[in-house]
DNA sequence: GACAGTTACGCCCAACGTAAGCATA
DNA sequence: TATGCTTACGTTGGGCGTAACTGTC
């Protein structure tokens, strides 16, 4: 369980071989399949199948505890190495779509600034790499629940906006004309796919038991605007924080009514943050919030 | 960062000894102090003081990195293993003190059965371990909210239980009288401090920004009765489900009004659980619940 | 027979233990 | 002076590369 074969066994299950994954790691073939090799002696049972290269159950299971292990294991190393490394001059902020409000956006310092618009679960990631020094993302939450953020490196995290829902529907559609929508209304509707950008409904789906919510396109970009004309275009619905389906010029938005959701925008930083990031997160509370939190566990 | 080191630094950093923690690790006092250099070479930064033998800052950043990434560590080796291992006639229930209700406990299998009553913090730790084969842990939550747990391992967890909330308090105590309490009245009472057996106050410090809980006598054990007996003699309230708080024989119990928080039971098993522990799971489930639970993330 | 993973084997360095060194109470 | 961490040094084994082997398309 030496760091360094899980390493090497996510990546030849990564790349589905192990001479693929030995060049990528700066191996030789030979080494990889020694390493898995004493993986799987370790923990006695094989762990990928050979030919075609690709993990057992066992595998698997052993694939979900090592990502996030590895995640972590980086993170500790990068927060501590940022302890001593001089401080940079320049501030890394990212940011996840729709995370960026208009408060967010005037806050933001104008100078010695790099923003990064990233997909939402990438977010917290970066920030406990160090390899961005302020994260801004959001999410669905009851009102002021704190969003549930995989807990990768010890954070500070607060909320600092929270706004109503929308749903962004094309302009024919059926439900267009309602003044407010239920989630039940829309248990059965056709959802775009684009946990990135729009909000997820994976968490949302278990509000509704038995309501299956079907989804059509998936978009893997960050890019709200495109995503509201695939909405507006009727390749799905997309739900959205109300002032960004209300000003998007294309489709319709509908607010959405119950169950009590809001829009949750939480800044992220290391527990010893940088100067500069410390200065911004500062200044994005002082702007916007804090918004009020409740209950830890 | 190798994790023997890690382990090595946090055995060292508890025993503020490098020869102590030699002795329990196995290891010469030399091969200790090696591989702490090793560490501090690595990372570019002394970790421990000396004489007397304390973490420097970064060390104590480290151990905070450390110790959950060495405990999910431990999990992924004891999943794994549990996977092969052949799986054990009996079932070990892990709980704490106040997730095991009437209905938890009829729904037991009165045969092959052993029940662990733990720390609540410890239960997720045990399920992860592969110490016991099934968890049961309470917490306080806004109702049909998931308990925030530590992710230290992939486990499936699922809610069996809800009930409302009151707050023990000593006979001649002056909310006695109230037909109900409001989480505000109670912002400068002064509380037991037993976080393992009831309902912790500090997630719920931060509803109530301003106000601060005073605690008083902390209480290690797990065993309720004692904790009601210390609650009627006045030395200090506890909150409790309210079937418990009723129930004490001794003191007061006076329902939570607002807001609207319950005590909630969960069930944790492993994402592969063993057989018996899958067959108590359902029966847990069949028997009490399963009790809605909204929103991931 | 070509491609891809395994096994054999030799080499080397990382890491441990022994023992001497050194600083602080 | 005693205790306890550090440094020096010799030894060993784990892990890598080279190269020969084996199984599968």
């Amino acid at each position: 369980m030496d760091p360094h074969l899980l390493r090497t066994f996510v990546t030849v299950a990564r790349c589905a071989s192990f001479s693929a994954a030995a060049r990528e790691l700066g191996y030789t073939q030979s080494a990889v399949s020694q390493q898995i090799a004493a993986l799987e002696s370790d923990l006695r049972t094989p762990l990928l199948g050979r030919r075609p290269v690709a993990p057992t159950p066992a595998g698997e299971r052993l694939l979900e505890h090592a990502r996030p292990l590895l995640l972590r294991l980086d993170a500790a190393r990068a927060d501590l190495l940022r302890l001593t490394a001089s401080p940079p001059e320049r501030l890394t902020v990212t940011a996840s779509p729709l995370a960026l409000g208009a408060g967010a956006v005037a806050a933001l310092p104008n100078t010695g600034v790099t923003l990064r618009v990233v997909d939402r679960e990438t977010v917290p990631l970066a920030v406990a790499s160090g390899d961005g020094d302020l994260g801004l993302v959001d999410g669905v939450a009851a009102p002021s629940d704190p969003l549930r953020l995989p807990d990768l490196a010890p954070l500070t995290v607060t909320g600092v906006a929270e706004e109503p829902l929308a749903v962004l529907l094309p302009a024919g559609h059926p439900l267009a004309r309602c003044p407010a929508l239920d989630l039940a209304d829309l248990a059965d509707a056709r959802w775009l796919d684009a946990p990135g950008t729009a909000l997820p409904l994976e968490g949302l789906r278990s509000t509704l038991s038995g309501a299956r919510f079907r989804q059509s396109l998936r978009y893997d970009g960050t890019d709200v605007s495109t995503l509201c004309r695939l909405a507006a275009a009727g390749h799905g619905l997309a739900l959205l924080p109300r002032s960004v389906a209300g000003a998007a010029g294309v489709g319709v938005a509908v607010p959405l009514a119950s169950p009590a959701l809001v829009h949750r925008t939480e800044v992220l930083v290391p527990k010893v943050p940088t100067a500069a990031a410390a200065v911004a997160a500062g200044r994005l509370l002082a702007h916007a919030g804090p918004v009020p939190t409740a209950r830890g566990q």
